[in-house]
DNA sequence: ATGAAAGCGCTAACAA
DNA sequence: TTGTTAGCGCTTTCAT
C-alpha cells in the first residue's frame, strides 16, 4: 500500500507541509500558482490522504455508520446502497454492522460511539430502548434515526408516512371495492411502524362507520409464520372477515399460505392486501395489493441528514421526515 | 463522546501509559497485579479504546471492507449480515461500499486500498478487468474475491461450485425426468459464474449422449428482461425445447413471464429450472426448481479467510474455496 | 516489570 | 502567503 504522504509531495515541491495539507484542503489562502504546483505533484505521486490520520488529528469522522437490527429484511440492499451512494457522493465513506445473537443494538451503537470510527449514525430502530434512548442522547455525533418512533422529539428521523398510506388503502378498499369486514393482522407491538398501522387502520373503519372488532385483530410480529397462524385463527371465526389487512408483505404471504390450506380463493372468498411492496409481492398469485415506500429515498434522505449534521448545515430543530406511500393495485382483492 | 484515554486510566492507577497500553492488549508481561487494577479503571471509565488512533500508529487497520458491484442482488443482505457476524465475532468492523453510477469498482477499490481505511478487501468481482487485477496485485492488503474467476491463482478466492450443482441438476433432468432438449439462458459472457454454468451445461448434455444445438443457447445478462426476451425467442423455434434452464432464477422468472403470455403451461408444456434459489422462488407458480447457494456460508468463508491473512495466519498458498450447491426439487419441470 | 520518549501523518494555531 | 511547531491517542523501542 503506502501512497505519498504530504512530505514528500512537500520536498517534491519544494513547501512545508503545511502549504501542501492547506492547498489539498483548499480552505486556506494558499498561491494559486504555488496550489497548481502542489496539485500536480500529489497526483504524480498517486496521492491519497491517509484518511485515519486525517480524522485522528480532526477528531472526527467522515464515516456514516449505518446500524441494523438482527432480521435481514430484503429491502435492506436497497437501503444500503442508497446510503452509500448517498455518502460518497457528499465525501462520505459508509459503514455497515447489524445487531445479532453476539452483540445486541445497544452495544453496537455504543461502540461505534466511542470508539471514534463513526462520524455520525443512521439506525434502523423498530423500537426505542430507554437505554437506547440514553446512550444516543449522551453523545455529540449526529444520530438519526430510521422509522423510530417519530414521537421522538430528540432525533432527527426518517420514516415512513405508514399513517396516510394506510388510511388511503383502508379507504379505497371500503368505497371503491366494498369491503365492511376488514381484518388486520399486526406486526410487533413495541414496533413503531405497526403500531401506527394499527391506529391507521382503526381510524379509517370508524371514519367510515364501521365499528372496531377485536376478534378481527390477530397479533403477528411481521414473520411470514405469524402471518400464516393468526390468518388461520381468523378463518376459524365463525362470522369470517371479508378482507385481511396484513401490517407487511411478509405476513400477507404467510395468509396465502393459510388460505390456500383452507382451500379458499383470494380474491374471491377472502382478499388479501399487505404493505411494503416487496419483490415478492407481484409474483404471488394472485398478485398482491399493497403499499409501496421508496426505500431508495428514505436512504437518500437519511444520509443527507447525517451529513449535513456533521457540516453543522443544519438548523438546531430536529429534523422529521415522512417518505410517501403509494397504493401498488394487484389482484388480491 | 469523549471516552477517557489511557493517559486518564495511566493517572488514576499511577503507572505511565505505556504500562496502561501493555496491559490493556495484554501481550507484554505486565504483572499480574497492575494489570487487574489498569483493567479496573478502565472499566470504571467506561474506557473504549480510540481506534482511529490505534489503526493510525499501527499502520493497519481492522475493517474488513465488503465491496459490491452495482446491481442490488437479492442476495446482498445475507451477504452483508454473514461478513459482518463472522467479522465482529473475530474482533473486526464491516465496511461496505459498491460501485455505482458515480464509482466504478476499479476506483472503489482503489480508493479503499489507499486511503488507510481497510484492512483488508472483500471483493463480489463477477468478472476482473485487468486494471482491476494491477491494482489488487499492487496492494500489501488481503484481498479475497468472491465469484471471481478461481482460474486466477494470485488470489484467495470463494466461489460457487458452479460445475457440480449444473452437473447435478441436467444429469437430474435428463436421467429421472427424462429431458432431452433441454435450453439453456446464459448470463454475461464475461461472468465466470455464467460461464462456468454454461460450460457444465454443456458437458453434461454431452455426456448424456445428447448432442450440443446452438439453436438451444440464448445469450442473457442475469436480468429479468432479459430472461424474458430469450425465453420468447426459443418459444418460436418450429423444434421448440422441452425445458429452459436459465443460469439464474431472475431470468427464470422472465421464462416465466414469456411462457404465460405465449399461453403454455409449465411444466405440462415446458419445464423451467433456475439458479441461485431466491426468495421469490417458491411463490412463483409453479415454484421454481432450482440450485441453492448458501449465501451465508459464502460471506463467513470470505471474512474468516481475509481476517486470518490479517493475522498472517494462513499458508501461502492462496485459499480457494467452492461452496457447495444443493438441488431444490419443486414444481416447474 | 515499568517508565520515558519518539513518532505515526496530518491539521491548526502561531509566527514571520 | 508561507513556514514552524505542537500535538491528537496510541504503540513501541530503549532504558531502567
Amino acid at each position: 500500500m503506502s501512497t505519498a504522504t504530504i512530505k514528500e509531495i512537500a520536498r517534491k515541491a519544494n513547501v512545508s507541509i503545511a502549504t501542501v495539507s492547506r492547498a489539498l484542503s483548499n480552505d486556506a489562502k494558499v498561491k494559486h500558482s504555488t496550489k497548481v504546483l502542489i496539485e500536480r505533484v500529489a497526483k504524480e505521486l498517486d496521492y491519497k490522504p491517509n484518511i485515519l490520520a486525517r480524522n485522528f488529528v480532526k477528531k472526527q469522522s467522515n464515516i456514516v455508520c449505518l446500524i441494523l437490527p438482527d432480521i435481514a429484511d430484503e429491502f435492506f440492499s436497497d437501503l444500503i446502497k442508497s446510503v452509500d451512494e448517498a455518502s460518497y457522493a457528499m465525501g462520505y465513506f459508509t459503514m455497515i454492522t447489524s445487531s445479532h445473537k453476539l452483540r445486541s443494538i445497544e452495544e453496537a451503537v455504543h461502540t461505534f460511539i466511542a470508539n471514534g470510527l463513526a462520524g455520525s449514525i443512521i439506525a434502523l430502530i423498530p423500537s426505542l430502548s430507554p437505554e437506547l434512548e440514553r446512550i444516543l442522547k449522551n453523545t455529540e455525533i449526529p444520530i438519526v434515526l430510521l422509522g423510530a418512533s417519530s414521537v421522538v422529539e430528540k432525533f432527527d428521523s426518517v420514516s415512513i408516512a405508514n399513517y396516510d398510506g394506510v388510511a388511503e388503502l383502508i379507504d379505497y378498499l371500503i368505497k371503491v371495492k366494498g369491503y365492511r369486514k376488514i381484518a388486520h393482522i399486526t406486526g410487533p407491538m413495541d414496533n413503531n411502524d405497526s403500531l401506527e398501522r394499527f391506529g391507521s387502520y382503526k381510524d379509517t373503519l370508524e371514519k367510515n362507520g364501521i365499528e372496531f372488532n377485536r376478534d378481527y385483530i390477530g397479533q403477528g410480529d411481521f414473520t411470514q409464520e405469524s402471518g400464516k397462524r393468526e390468518c388461520i385463527k381468523l378463518l376459524k371465526l365463525t362470522d369470517r372477515p371479508q378482507l385481511i389487512f396484513a401490517s407487511n408483505d411478509m405476513m400477507a404471504i404467510g395468509c396465502y399460505q393459510a388460505i390456500k390450506e383452507f382451500g379458499l380463493r383470494i380474491p374471491e372468498d377472502i382478499g388479501v392486501v399487505g404493505f411494503d411492496n416487496i419483490f415478492t409481492s407481484c409474483f404471488l398469485s394472485p398478485s398482491l395489493t399493497t403499499v409501496d415506500v421508496s426505500i431508495e429515498l428514505m436512504g437518500r434522505s437519511a444520509a443527507d441528514i447525517a451529513i449535513r449534521r456533521m457540516r453543522s448545515e443544519l438548523p438546531e430543530a430536529k429534523q422529521k421526515i415522512k417518505i410517501p406511500t403509494k397504493i401498488v393495485f394487484r389482484e388480491s382483492c
